[in-house]
RNA sequence: GUCCCCGUCGUCCAGAGGCCUAGGACGUGGCCCUUUCAAGGCUAAAACACGGGUUCGAAUCCCGUCGGGGACGCCA
């Protein structure tokens, strides 16, 4: 089995492709096939090296590296469809030369004008055939007097083609509605539906799994491989993924890249889950499995015929999931960036600084959907506890009670040593409960509100140790409460 | 307009003629846990688009209607 992947390098690659991407990775995975990466990059216009690096990445970044393709290699390259013009030059020459192609001299604002007119007058817009019968003679001549031409497939008429796509049973479809579609463009580069059929076949891909978007090209495609006497691969249509209003997700929705995402603090495993759940499921009521257990159990047969809306709060489920089980030391550096943005790493961040994080980040990624919200979480270590909450009950006295207790120079470096704190602040105060725990932690982080004390009070002391770290600087716990003692009593 | 595809809780899926009093998940509500916000546990409400057939029996098969989407490019 040879299945593959072939983005046109036109922008970011889009979840919807991704999620394509996805399912023929998902496929031959678990059948043990081959996973080519194509670039179909003949819109010669819109196709940039940039964009094909960046689908490169996101690929990569999700975890579906390909085992054929650009930059990995192969036996059936070049990958890349501008390198392979040699090839659809002679598959052109082949059928102009048996009559299945002719050239057409149409012009695009001909063109353009006839398709209006058969749109007003309620026709389905299809190419007349105006050139469809100039003579083989005729054409060279023209072509030799310097007009351009284009080469267009000769459609048979009043034909079934058929074709039993995987995910959804018989297709079929008439070529009465089928204009004669263009193959080589008037520059001479080849248009997708030859390109297509050209590069599959010589890559040997078993199965084309790919958007919805592409059913009516199929009986093109069929009729194409037909011509050339090639036998057509099996094809499965995904549906497409949609935004909560049913049209297909676009910008207006907010994010649809797999890089917005990533940016967003998504974890790549989170997304390759959820994806692989819109439109499939694993079965036996098991939604959050690791890819190569859903590559185990993937079926397209099983695949869902309908459109899916993406659903970003169930993303951001799947992605807590996952951040519970991430690895101290690679979450610290996944949050490095977003901690970055928000000033709390403000250098080159030292060997101690990291420890410091993939201590203090899992307790807190227990609780938060994505990535950046780390930074809201460790707010409470970097704040200067100044100048809030003036009157809140009990604060002074707490604050003086802090302030005593940690004279001594008593680190808080665990929770027990702050329960205990705790505790002697109580006995001083007399205050409990939330009486006590709300003043603690207003003279403390600066807010009324947070993350477990017990987490957080550890965290701001072992910050404060660690000077010169790259990490933002940060007072201690007894620097914090002196100074709001200070400043209560006057 | 023509052709093609699709139609189960708000959303994503399970369901391939009796196992369905339609199951799970996200989200929503409630309760519990808790020093806050969360997270977590438990729990509740919530759907077979509609109309005809076929059949002893239909969410499952057929037809129609309606609704949604796609395609109709010298874009892919």
């Amino acid at each position: 089995m040879r299945v593959r992947f072939a983005p046109s390098p036109t922008g970011h690659l889009h979840v919807g492709n991704a999620r394509t991407a996805l399912f023929n990775w998902l496929l031959a995975r678990g059948q043990g096939g081959t996973f080519i990466l194509r670039i179909e990059d003949t819109d010669v216009e819109r196709s940039t090296r940039e964009s094909e690096q960046a689908i490169l990445d996101d690929l990569r970044w999700m975890g579906l590296q390909w085992d054929e393709g650009v930059e990995v290699g192969g036996d059936f390259g070049p990958y890349r469809q501008t390198e392979r013009l040699q090839a659809y030059a002679e598959h052109a020459e082949r059928l102009i030369a048996e009559g299945k192609g002719y050239f057409c001299f149409c012009s695009a604002e001909t063109l353009d004008a006839q398709r209006k007119a058969q749109l007003a007058a309620s026709q389905p817009p299809k190419y007349a055939g105006t050139c469809r019968n100039i003579s083989t003679a005729d054409a060279a001549a023209r072509r030799a007097g310097g007009e351009r031409a284009v080469i267009r497939l000769r459609v048979p008429e009043g034909r079934e083609v058929a074709f039993t796509d995987v995910v959804r049973g018989l297709v079929t479809f008439n070529t009465e509605v089928i204009g004669d579609p263009v193959l080589v463009r008037s520059d001479g580069i080849p248009a997708y539906n030859f390109a297509v059929v050209i590069d599959d076949e010589q890559m040997k891909v078993t199965h084309v799994i790919r958007g919805e978007d592409h059913i009516s090209n199929t009986p093109r495609q069929i009729l194409l491989y037909e011509a050339f006497g090639y036998t057509p691969p099996a094809f499965a249509h995904l549906s497409l993924v949609m935004g909560p209003d049913h049209a297909p997700l676009s910008k207006r929705h907010g994010a649809t890249s797999v890089r917005e995402f990533r940016e967003k603090g998504y974890l790549p495993e989170a997304l390759v889950n959820y994806l692989a759940l819109i439109g499939w499921s694993p079965g036996q009521n098991e939604e959050l499995l690791p890819a190569s257990e859903l590559a185990r159990r993937f079926r397209l047969e099983n695949v869902a015929h309908s459109a899916g809306v993406f659903d970003e709060d169930k993303l951001a489920w799947a992605n807590r999931h996952y951040l519970k089980l991430c690895d101290p030391a690679r979450l610290a550096e996944l949050a490095e960036p977003h901690l970055r943005t928000r000033k709390q790493i403000v250098g080159p961040l030292s060997a101690e600084a990291r420890t410091w994080l993939a201590i203090v980040l899992p307790g807190m990624a227990a609780s938060v959907d994505r990535l950046p919200q780390l930074a809201d979480r460790l707010e409470a270590v970097f704040r200067t506890p100044e100048g809030t909450l003036e009157n809140e009950p009990g604060l002074p006295e707490v604050a003086a009670a802090l302030a005593q207790e940690l004279q001594g120079g008593l680190r808080l470096l665990d929770k027990d040593t702050f329960r205990s704190l705790a505790g002697r602040v109580k006995d001083r105060t007399g205050l409990k409960g939330k009486g006590l725990f709300h003043p603690i932690r207003v003279v403390l982080t600066g807010a009324a509100e947070g993350p477990e004390l017990d987490l957080i009070v550890p965290a701001i002391d072992r910050a404060a140790d660690l000077r010169e770290s790259g990490l933002a600087p940060v007072a201690s716990c007894q620097e914090r409460a002196e100074a709001a003692a200070h400043r209560l009593r006057t």
